[in-house]
DNA sequence: ATAAATACTACTAAACAGATAGGATATATA
DNA sequence: TATATATCCTATCTGTTTAGTAGTATTTAT
């Protein structure tokens, strides 16, 4: 399961995309509104896509966010790290996050070529995804 | 990510299946040292492995327990979807363990297309190993 | 100066992960 | 029938994660 917290953030994105305009960034509380989110809940979100060169930030009065980069150069499964860490569903098939497993000799184990399967496949589907495949338009 | 118990149980299933000979149950201590998994914890495992119907057990002196059906015909995802609960990424495309979302119009939403898709691979995976599939032979 | 936005620090409640402890119950066998 | 040995069951525990909330500091447009 992705968290809700990670959904947030990716509708957050979407949200952001879609109303990039005139260059004016778009503000915490009005996501928070539209998309229902909780406000407070969505600063930490949008900072961490911030520290993370996701998004850029603009203080102050008519401050707000906007995509630091072009939205179809954005992937879902960056997003997915950032906020939620491995995508894989083990820590020893993991690309980014990977943990040595203590119990199994990695070589002869079954059970992570599965799932190194499912990793690829999932991948294969997640990289091929944007936040600008994922605006209306 | 799947938990360490949901590892366990594939584990010590494959461990009972590898063991199947002369109809002698297998002990909960000898899987916990083959395996090395906490014994304390590993009764709380099979047990709830029994209650669902993918093991039976034997209580007493030359106790423990057996496969309920042929290794071949316990998949992969059951054992998951008793242990960890759902498979999916989103709770609103999960088959077994459906939820509705309520921020997004199910119809139009884009991301849970994307991630029924990748429930989709994913189960073709899964579906098709069984605890058969994962043993020695 | 002031209003309005993000930035930051700290805190909380509930659930989950990964166990452990100890006693009750069942069973094979001497 | 006593005993050793296995599962069964209930309760408890510690640490981490999830999903937030509260309050203050700082920046910026007007």
């Amino acid at each position: 399961m992705i968290s809700n917290k990670c959904k947030y953030a990716i509708r957050a994105l979407v949200h952001i995309a879609n109303n990039e305009q005139d260059d004016k960034p778009v503000m915490t509380s009005d996501i928070a509104h539209e998309q229902q989110i909780p406000r407070k809940f969505l600063e930490i979100i949008l900072r961490e896509l911030r520290n993370n060169r996701i998004l850029e930030s603009k203080r102050g009065k008519d401050g707000g966010f906007r995509l630091l980069r072009a939205a179809e150069d954005i992937s879902l499964t960056e997003v997915m790290r950032i906020i939620d860490g491995p995508i894989a569903m083990l820590p020893c098939v993991s690309l980014n996050y990977y943990r040595k497993c203590d119990e199994c000799e990695e070589e002869s184990c079954e059970i992570k070529r599965v799932f190194e399967q499912v990793r690829d496949r999932t991948l294969e589907i997640l990289n091929g995804q944007t936040i600008k495949s994922l605006t209306l338009s």
